[in-house]
DNA sequence: AATGATATGAAAATAGTTTGCACATGCAGT
DNA sequence: ACTGCATGTGCAAACTATTTTCATATCATT
C-alpha cells in the first residue's frame, strides 16, 4: 500500500511530533504522521471527517481510531464538545491555547483567549487542591452577522 | 405497560418542567417525566447509563433517544464533554450554573462557579459582537487525593 | 367518553467502533 | 545497508450504538 503524503515545507512541528512520539517509546509511522498533518492543517475535525480525510490518503478507519486513542493518551490532542458533536484538535503544545465561540446558526467558530480567564481558573484550581492539566471552554450563541439577521427578521 | 415511577415529595421543578413542555406545544408524558427525573436526581449521565436507568423503569431506549433530542431542542439539557465521554445534564434553568474540574485518575467531578469567569466571558462576547447563549468550561487534571498519591508514588 | 393528533415500543435497518489475525513496517543492532 | 523482531496496519467480522418504520397506546381537547 502506497501513502499519498507529500512533504511539507515547514518541518518544525513535525520534528517535534516525531520526538515526542519517540520519547514516549512509540513508533513514528507514516499513517500517524498523516493523521497528525490532517489535524494540524485542517483544524478541529469530527471523527467522521477525520476518518474520511484519512481514508483519501489511504489510511484505514481502524488505524484512525487507534491513532486517535494513542494521541489522546499522549496528550497530543484534546476533544472539544461543540454542541452535539465532538471535535478533535491538536493540544496546546502544537496549537496556541484558545477557546471557542460557536455560532449556533451558521456554525462559524471564533477563537479567543483571555488571560483573565486563565488566571481565574488557576486560582479556582489551587483553591480546590486540583492539579490542573488541560481545560476547554466553549460558548454557543449567535455571531455578529447572524445576530443582525435575526434582529431584522 | 406499567411505569414504575413514584411521586417525589418536591413537585416544584417538575411543575416547571411540565409548564415549559406545554408552553413549547409538547406533550407531558410519563416517559418524559421519568427521564427528566433521572437527570434531575442522578446528575450528569452518559447516554448508555441513562438508557440503562430508563430501561429499568420500563422506558425503551428509542424513547430515550427521542426524548434527549427533544430536551436538547428545548434547551432543557446540555451536553458536557468530559474527556472522551459525553454526559447529559439538566441545563442552568434547572441546575444552578456551574463548571467542572474532572480528575483524570479517579473520575471525581468537582463543581465550581466563578463570577470572574462569567463576567470575562460576557466581556469577550460583547467585544466580538457575539450574542452569548450558553457555555461550558471543563478542566481536567488531578484531584487533591490523586495528586497526593501521584506525588508519593 | 369520543376524537384526532402525537408519542411509544418493538423490530429492522444503518452507522459507528472494536477485535482477531495475517502481513507489512519501523527501528535497534549488526 | 541488512537482518530480526516487536509492533503497527489493513481487512473482515463481531459487536454496539443510533435511526427508521410502523402498529398500537396515550395525551389533550371536545
Ligand atoms: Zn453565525
Ligand atoms: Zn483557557
Ligand atoms: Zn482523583
Ligand atoms: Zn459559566
Amino acid at each position: 500500500m502506497q501513502y499519498l503524503l507529500k512533504y511539507s515545507e515547514t518541518m518544525n512541528h513535525e520534528a517535534i511530533f516525531k520526538d515526542r512520539l519517540r520519547a514516549a517509546g512509540e513508533r513514528f509511522t507514516t499513517p500517524r504522521l498523516g493523521i497528525f498533518r490532517l489535524l494540524y492543517r485542517q483544524g478541529p475535525l469530527s471523527m467522521p471527517k477525520l476518518i474520511d480525510r484519512a481514508g483519501s490518503e489511504g489510511i484505514d478507519s481502524v488505524t484512525v481510531y487507534r491513532t486517535v486513542e494513542l494521541f489522546r493518551r499522549l496528550d497530543f490532542i484534546q476533544e472539544v464538545g461543540l454542541g452535539r458533536q465532538r471535535l478533535l484538535e491538536l493540544s496546546d503544545d502544537y496549537e496556541a491555547h484558545h477557546h471557542h465561540l460557536v455560532c449556533g446558526q451558521c456554525g462559524r467558530i471564533i477563537d479567543f483567549d483571555s488571560a483573565a480567564i486563565e488566571a481565574e481558573l488557576q486560582r479556582v484550581s489551587r483553591a480546590q487542591g486540583f492539579q490542573l492539566r488541560t481545560h476547554q471552554l466553549e460558548a454557543t450563541g449567535l455571531c455578529r452577522q447572524c445576530a443582525a439577521t435575526a434582529a431584522t427578521a
